[in-house]
DNA sequence: GCACGTGTAAAGTGATCGTTTTACACTGCG
DNA sequence: CGCAGTGTAAAACGATCACTTTACACGTGC
């Protein structure tokens, strides 16, 4: 496997389950079985590599949702919560570790769940023909409830998630 | 003002502003306007002073809830995040940055979670005379969502979340 | 009147942090 | 052959971490 690759996909586990504060370059090194050196050629600094870490992860999220449908939005965050056990969202956890003070990963926060949003959009029009500002909002709130409630109480928020958002899409479908 | 009582508003402050481990000691016994003596007196260690934060925020949470209604719960969640900036919910940002590994952080997080799910219980037997589960999971599923959404997309998550809930509790007192 | 509890100020503890540096090995290409 | 690129191993950097210690000030109650 690419070096920068095996990089990524360990820091991201190491990350999720210690905190980046707590994780250091140490056990980051160890982990993906690089010298410091070659880590910082790649990443610059412990900044860069959380960056690259968020900005990685929501590429691989947004390729796992093929179709535009409620099913597909939700069923991917449940392979994703099923195969690495994610303590809330990454991208919030990150920018609040750091305050909010590191523009770059600010900036992967932002942008991800602008991508998010964009994607919800397009699902609620492909489910009811037509665009609605509330029922995007709503799916999100559904979405982000789901992320967070799924680290206390495991996968099955996602079906409550699901469920609600499917009745809402009905809801306005009906009216 | 009581030490203690300082200490811990001055703490709630610097670790939702800045992050549990980004704050060090020194910021927090300055902050507090106290010698680090007097601290480790008070609360034994850092973990403590996490713990005694969460738990005071919890007792103060729920005092601000005052009646068992929808209305309240967003309400009081409204007030909170209008009030004091929020950078997504305090108890799982503790828990994820100490890695669920510090008893003490994980018992206070799931104490609120815990003490949460019955409060939307109680709400949700008064706002429908019935128990209902999946009401319950639902709007605790839209509480969460809104304290993370406001994170990054301010109050009016909140409002948001308030109306589908009603929504939802509507449809289940019609059926 | 003096011990005791509670506070401050400040130096010091060793450990760990992110990052850099030094020295050296391997590989592919001219 | 020689050299540039890319990697490793390991020591060293100063800063900062959570926490402890030492020394001293003040008020209260027996």
């Amino acid at each position: 496997m690419d070096i920068r690759t095996r990089l990524l996909a360990t820091a991201e586990q190491l990350f999720d389950r210690h905190g980046f504060n707590a994780t250091g370059m140490d056990r980051l090194t160890e982990g993906a079985g690089i010298s410091s050196r070659t880590l910082y050629k790649h990443v610059g600094n412990k900044n860069g590599l959380i960056a690259a870490v968020l900005n990685e992860r929501d590429r691989r999220f947004h390729r796992l949702v093929e179709e535009d449908s409620i099913d597909a939005l939700f069923g991917a965050l449940e392979t994703w919560l099923a195969q690495e056990a994610v303590r809330g969202c990454l991208f919030l956890r990150a920018w609040g570790e750091t305050g909010g003070d590191v523009p770059e990963i600010a900036e992967a926060m932002e942008r991800h769940k602008q991508r998010l949003r964009d994607r919800i959009g397009n699902i609620v029009v492909a489910e009811i023909g037509r665009h609605d500002d509330e029922l995007v909002e709503t799916m999100q709130l559904l979405f982000e409830g789901a992320t967070h409630m799924a680290a206390y109480r495991g996968v099955a928020a996602v079906d409550v998630a699901r469920r609600a958002a499917q009745r809402l899409a009905n809801a306005v479908r009906a009216s």
